[in-house]
RNA sequence: GGAGGGGUGCCUGAGUGGUUAAAAGGGGCGGACUGUAAAUCCGUUGACUAUGUCUACGUUGGUUCGAAUCCAACCCCCUCCA
């Protein structure tokens, strides 16, 4: 990538997002010359987006950061088709109630990172049920269908791989890459916007649009994709304990996003900076240096500034402070997650596996039993080894609470009440 | 429509009448080692009112002292043919 000159594809650029571009030098020299309306679309199959939404997030974010204007596009219309993408099996069809329900819950998300403001360069956020919803269908195949040939339809990864392993792929489904092209066509139409950008899996999607930008009417549109984030170790990003790694408090604690990414791999803690927070590059490239233990505090940047990002400095210092006093200082930090349990019943003893189900710590009693057999719970930070201990009030700390751990890592504070 | 093959635990995948809650691997969880990392090693991985009981091998019935394993019907998937 030589000789970039405008700043929004040098950011992005050095900082790893680009994985394929339809233009290179002809989106750079616009870049350069003029504000540049770009989207990402986000279908709304969850209430709360996830850790491999994030990278395109931040290209957003970096457009409006360099003076350009982002387009958050909320998929309520394509969501009821389902994309086929990278996938065996349709997905599972949700009620339209439920996809406006699960819209509300991710514009929290972009809150945070976009400012819908007043600035000249204001992000939008728009529905492509707004226009996909009234489409009339005959009128509809004669202006768009026509564009495409089932030979190319055919030819795409999303189309191919499962037609290849035999899968079915429904009609519904097959429409789901007219539709994402036609929002881009409606995208240039209301709003001059010219660039769609995603996941490398959406490649096929993008360049469909930008082809009937072309065909419809004779605009030139572009089309930019962020590689598959992946972990040294090859793992795909963002699977925990707990399934995905969601981007709403509620779904996924603040404390537990810092904690994913605090244990974050060595050998992607630079990448990871580059793409999740907004440290510029100078100061990364201090981080980048540190070895061995030294790492660590590298890897405490870049949690704080990832979880500052999504839920706010607060929580970010909030998290940090708790993680330090669970790690660093070693006592029992008021600020981990507490739950109540009566008073009554603590009183008159609770057996430890009981009490580790109730916490939440573990899924059965069974699980509790096994994981005390194996040492992994404890009390007030001393090993619990026979899973008939009966907890009582003694084991209140002089704050009146009682420290119950599974693991290193996962801790809960018990309050009587 | 015809012929054949198959549906097993979170996933892949063995098992073809009896210590089979079901081999092996992956993944998960816990332990050791560390740096809250990676790699490695060890343990564990259906539930419960727990040395016992219950639920589980597509669904429903049947044969049998006893079935994931045999039989029947049904549902679903795949391969070949039309």
């Amino acid at each position: 990538m030589p000789n970039i000159k405008s700043e929004f594809l040098k950011t992005i650029s050095e900082r790893g997002f680009i994985h394929q571009c339809t233009d290179m030098d002809v989106l750079d020299s616009n870049a350069n010359t003029q504000m540049l309306t770009a989207y990402v679309g986000y279908d709304a199959t969850a209430d709360s987006l996830h850790i491999g939404n994030l990278v395109s997030i931040m290209m957003l974010y970096w457009m409006q950061k360099t003076g350009h204007q982002p387009i958050v596009l909320m998929g309520g219309g394509t969501t009821k088709v389902g994309d086929p993408s990278g996938r065996d099996e349709t997905r599972r069809l949700l009620s339209d109630n439920q996809i406006n329900e699960n819209i509300t819950q991710i514009k929290k998300t972009f809150d945070n990172f976009l400012d819908f403001g007043s600035l000249n360069n204001k992000a939008l956020l728009v529905n492509n049920s707004d226009w996909l919803d009234e489409l009339k269908y005959i009128q509809f195949l004669r202006d768009v269908g026509q564009h495409f040939t089932i030979n190319r339809m055919l030819s795409f990864d999303s189309v191919k791989l499962r037609l290849g392993r035999e899968q079915p792929l429904t009609f519904l489904e097959f429409n789901y890459m007219i539709l994402q092209a036609y929002d881009f066509l409606e995208l240039a139409k209301r709003y001059n916007c010219s660039l769609q950008m995603g996941g490398s899996d959406q490649w096929g999607n993008i360049i469909n649009g930008v082809e009937l930008g072309r065909r419809f009417s004779n605009r030139s549109l572009y089309g930019l994709t962020s590689p598959l984030i992946t972990t040294s170790s090859g793992a795909k990003m963002g699977k925990t304990a707990s399934g995905a790694v969601w981007l709403n408090s509620e779904r996924f604690s603040p404390y537990d996003y810092w904690q994913f990414w605090r244990n974050t791999e060595d050998g992607d803690v630079a990448r990871f900076l580059k793409l999740f927070t907004t440290l510029p590059m100078n100061e990364i490239k201090k981080l980048e240096v540190l070895e061995g233990a030294e790492i660590n505090e590298a890897k405490k940047i870049l949690a704080t500034q990832a979880t500052q990002l999504i839920h706010g400095v607060e929580a970010a210092n909030a998290a940090a402070q708790t993680a330090h006093e669970t790690f660093e200082l070693d006592n029992s930090a008021v600020s981990l997650p507490t739950i109540d349990i009566s008073l009554e019943d603590l009183s008159s003893g609770i057996p430890v596996f009981s009490l580790l189900t109730t916490s939440g710590l573990t899924q059965s009693n069974s699980e509790s039993r096994r994981l005390i057999k194996g040492g992994g719970c404890r009390i007030n930070d001393s090993s619990i080894k026979d899973e008939m201990t009966i907890i009582g009030t003694e084991k209140l700390d002089k704050n009146g609470f009682i420290k119950i751990s599974a693991g290193k890592k996962r801790h809960i504070l018990i309050r009587p009440v």
